[in-house]
DNA sequence: TATGAGATCAACT
DNA sequence: GTTGATCTCATAC
């Protein structure tokens, strides 16, 4: 069976958070031909306390305030790069965090970048999702869809299932995370 | 199974 | 000086 990998348009994300986050479960992602499928994600808006965007514009945080469909890359806790996708009209600073991943893609690449074996646990987790997809600061603002990213459409919608976010003290009962339901590879389970 | 420290940086008080 | 969109490893129950 030929299966024909689409891309997603431009116009995906030049819509609401909120639309784009939960459209976002089951489409697959690959970075430098490394990757596989989006599981689970969070929604961030700039009127959330929660986000990065949320004081206003800082030189960590810009590429948010710009054009969507681009990736915004930070650092975490002063150790982990996690990689969120811009949404939105250019100005409203919003995105989407990518939380967790199902490697389909460059296993043996992801194993050593991670120094696991174990399938699971490559790419559960913000920060896993960035050390085993090498993203870094130097793909932040990079556009989404242009070489080192890939983004294709998925074949069919997964049931997708919400909650509240993850280690978060601001705005924590936001049920902004949405996972593909049953996945082995959620960060944590819903419930 | 559960809690705690350490890594290490931008932004905030 | 403290906090945070995190993870790993160590030690304790």
């Amino acid at each position: 069976m030929i299966i024909s990998a689409v891309s997603l348009s431009r116009s995906f994300f030049a819509r609401s958070v909120h639309k784009v986050a939960p459209d976002l479960i089951g489409v697959t992602l690959l970075v430098n031909g490394v990757g596989g499928r989006i599981i689970e994600v969070e929604a961030y808006h700039h009127t959330d306390p929660a986000a990065h965007s949320f004081r206003g514009q800082t030189p960590r945080n810009a590429v948010m305030f710009g054009p969507p469909g681009h990736a915004y890359v930070y650092r975490s806790y002063g150790v982990h790069w996690c990689l969120n996708f811009v949404c939105e009209p250019e100005g409203s600073a919003s995105a989407v965090l990518i939380r967790a991943i199902e490697p389909l893609e460059g296993l043996v690449k992801m194993r050593r970048r991670r120094g696991l074996s174990d399938e699971r646990l490559l790419c559960s987790g913000p920060g896993r999702v960035g050390e085993a997809l090498k993203v870094t600061d130097a793909h932040n603002g990079l556009a989404l869809d242009r070489p080192p990213f890939e983004l294709i459409a998925r074949q069919t919608k997964p049931e997708i299932v919400t909650g509240v976010r993850i280690g978060i003290t601001k705005a924590a009962e936001l049920p902004w995370r949405y996972g593909f339901k049953g996945s082995r590879f959620l960060s944590k389970p819903f419930r």
